[in-house]
Parts: C-alpha cells; structure tokens; sequence
DNA sequence: GTAATATATCACTAGGAACTGATATGTCGA
DNA sequence: TCGACATATCAGTTCCTAGTGATATATTAC
C-alpha cells in the first residue's frame, strides 16, 4: 500500500497535502460511488431513491454513502423516516464535468490502462 | 468490490463512462502517483528525478509510473538510458488546483473521513 | 402498541493493489 | 566487449475494501 514512510523527503505539511487529495480521489474512485454522485448532479435524492438510480443494494449504497459523506463529498438531511443527500459543493459537479470533458478527449488510452479491471 | 453487475438499471453507456471515470480517479487516488504528479506539474522529469522528488524505491515509482501512463495521465518519453515523463495535459494540472481549492476549504471534513486509513 | 418502512450497522468473505527484493532488459562510456 | 547506470518486470506478502446477508435503530401509520 501507499505509505507515507516512503515520502520521506517531502515537506511534512505537503505529504498531508498529498494525503488528503489522495482520500478525496479515493472517494470518487469507485463506480459505485461515482454512480451515486451522477444521480446527485441533478439534484437532491433520499437514499433509496439513490438505490433505486443506480441499482445498488441497501447496504451498500449506505456504506459508499457515509464514505462520501465522511470525505465531505455529500451531506444528508434527515427529514422524518427519509435521509436527504446532496452533493456539498457546486465544484464537484464542475470537477465532474472537467474530467468527463477530459475522458472524450483520452478515453482510448484510459480504456487501454490494464492495471485495474474494468469492472 | 465494485461490480458492474449491481448497476443494472443504469444505460450501458453510462456505466461504460463511469467505470472510466472510476479508473480515471483511481490513478489519483494514490498518494504515492499525487506525489509523482504533483512532481511533474512543475515540468517533465526523468524516473530517477521522480524517484528522488518524491523518496518512492525504484520499482515502485516504476509501476506507478506505468499505471498513470496507462492511463492516460501522463507520458514517457525514452531518451537515450533516460525516460521523461511529463503530464499528458494541462487541464491535470488545472484539476489538481481545483482539488487543492476545494479541499482547503473542506480540509476539517475530509480529515474526519475515517473509512480509509490516513496512510 | 404493533406493523411496516427507511436507513444504518455488523460479521464475514473474496479479490485487489501497494509494497519489497531480486532480477531482467537496455543503453552508454571506457 | 565489458562494466556501470537507468528502467522495467517478476514473485511473493500483507492489508484494504467492496460486496453480501442478517440485524439493529428509528420513524410513521394503523
């Protein structure tokens, strides 16, 4: 795994830097996830609302929920029996749409990346 | 893990993009590559400067290195002994400032993220 | 109060991925 | 050609994490 014992000689503030931006992309490196956070682009959704969008199971969608909304990605409202979530900041729908500008323009190379499977 | 298999609802195109997205992401997600390319926005850099920028052991830096540049984040370029690698394109420098953005001012709540270790 | 619904949590499993150390490939200089 | 250097690959280990199914908690309706 990636260690912080091996950046060494980097200044200590920028291996937290670096840290933290890599949990953050974490968070948005998952296809569940990234299914959940499309469905939010169009506006708030109870969870199982977000089950019944993107197909996940119950649990899972809650576990990948409080992830994104650990990482600050999300935030959800209790509003009676129903959990209310949104995305937290208007960037990340920009940073959504960056990348998804970004992958037209290189989807072959990135369909060509073996090192993960496409799952 | 993540299986396509539970986004049955979703158009295939979609998931298609997603799963990019996903695997986009992934090579981000790591602190040991965010260093490597936060080494590289400053400019192309042979493996042996990454590996002493950023303190990683060789075959590591290297399978990272082979991971980003399959997938499209950056590019080597073999140079006599040497190979120089450099940022496939601007807009990941302008995606990584947009993160760096993002997360000082959601630094408090992206540390309270407890699903994934520190590292 | 009791049943039904909405969400969260728990125990568990399987499969990846990030390391390390050793080694292979390839290129330059003497 | 031979030794030194730069990079890539291989084998193997450890740990993480996404998934499942069962269950707990909480809120509404009857």
């Amino acid at each position: 795994m990636s260690s912080a014992t091996e950046l060494l000689t980097a200044p200590i503030a920028k291996v937290l830097a670096v840290a933290q931006q890599a949990k953050f992309f974490r968070g948005l490196a998952d296809p569940s996830r990234l299914a959940i956070l499309e469905a939010l682009r169009s506006g708030t959704l109870s969870v199982s609302e977000i089950v019944a969008a993107t197909g996940l199971s119950q649990p899972n969608a809650s576990n990948h929920l409080r992830c994104l909304s650990e990482c600050g990605l999300v935030a959800g409202e209790p509003r009676g029996r129903f959990v209310y979530y949104r995305l937290t900041d208007p960037r990340i729908d920009e940073l959504l749409a960056l990348v998804g500008e970004l992958l037209e323009g290189t989807a072959r190379s990135v369909d060509s990346c073996e090192n993960y499977r496409a799952d």
